[in-house]
DNA sequence: CGTTTAACTGAACGCTCGTTCAGATGCAAA
DNA sequence: TTTGCATCTGAACGAGCGTTCAGTTAAACG
């Protein structure tokens, strides 16, 4: 029965990937089998192989892909002059970004510990250059002197806990816009940063 | 070669709560076997039983008892009067009692997923009377006319993120002493909802 | 000192795991 | 129409899983 209309690689792939996310999104990875995952796209274990090596890769590719897409649209924001500007964007960009994605924050901050170290040697330094991005801006608003905080590497670490922490709460049928969440958040962060 | 010398229920119980504990911060509940939270007491697996009566519990046990002693430790906060000394309060007592308990906090808020549907509501209800406890103060200071935000209820989640996430970061042996760190936040969440 | 019993061992239960692979299948190229 | 090959099936591998339980051990009790 194999090989049926329209079952290409082109397509599968693509389906293992998402339902690969939704599961260990939902369960965590050692709790979801390659059984389960073949399952959801609708074919047995063993072809899985065709598309990742082994299952250790493919969580790593889930986390891979979605810190590059988030390094690459962080690259895409257009870089203003101010800081108190460039903080702004940044804000309501890690939220347009990370609102839609439930699934790939939740795999991305749960499943760091189910990487193996070289892996999570990757991923952690792909994190590191999406807080310093952070942290630039901090920086540059204390030189400015619009900007005053105790520390800002800890600040970085906060503000981004403080949007990553979203995810806990939000639901896409809630009582608030994501409009309304950037309003809310932003004015949080620049009241608690700036002087 | 049961009953070894000095090895009994009461000392045993808390060594596997320990173990198991430590282990599932580590690897995850899923990732964890009974088979080595035994080995690293020193028995067999099937011992365990005296003490669980499934992994399930256990796992439920460590965190039902996270959250009794923090809904307790927070109830012996003395209540001052006004909103922003109570807020104060709460932040350095959310520090204090999350920095030293690093594998809790990882457990409580990661294994949430691997909860039976019952035991999850459980959880979830005290996680929710100690939010309430923040949003309250946060009401206090709104009607005080010392506070200010757009949304109390969302400021209460985002503030206990903001709070949470220093478990992500922090190093018992890092740069930064706890009273430092209150010190630190403390700056933070009040600017953030001052007037 | 003999008896009881809490605490534990070690083996077994049925099951699921990640992974491999020979063989089946059907589209595309020749 | 035949051939080649990408794709998938279905079975199998050894290993480990949570849990149960009859039997062993040694401390505590009468």
């Amino acid at each position: 029965m194999a090989r049926k209309q329209g079952s290409h690689s082109d397509i599968t792939g693509p389906r293992v990937r998402d339902a690969a996310l939704r599961l260990i999104a939902q369960h965590g990875y050692a709790a979801v089998s390659m059984r389960q995952i073949a399952g959801e796209v609708g074919m047995q274990a063993g072809a899985l192989y065709n598309y990742t090596p082994d299952k250790q890769t493919l969580l790593f590719d889930l986390m891979k892909d979605h810190m590059v897409a988030l390094l690459a649209a962080l690259k895409d924001l257009p870089s203003r002059t101010e800081a108190l500007a460039r903080l702004e964007d940044f804000t309501r960009f890690h939220i347009r970004f990370h609102v839609p994605r439930p699934d790939q924050v939740f795999v991305s901050y749960m499943e760091l510990r189910n990487l193996s170290p070289e892996n999570f040697a990757m991923i952690e330094a792909m994190r590191r250059r999406y807080e310093d991005a952070l942290e630039d801006i901090l920086r540059a608003g204390e030189a400015e002197g619009a900007f005053d905080m105790k520390d800002t590497r800890v600040t970085a670490m906060a503000l981004i806990a403080m949007l990553t922490g979203i995810s806990n709460w939000y639901r896409a049928d809630g009582r608030l816009e994501t409009e309304t969440i950037e309003t809310i958040y932003w004015d949080l962060v620049r009241k608690a940063v700036t002087t």
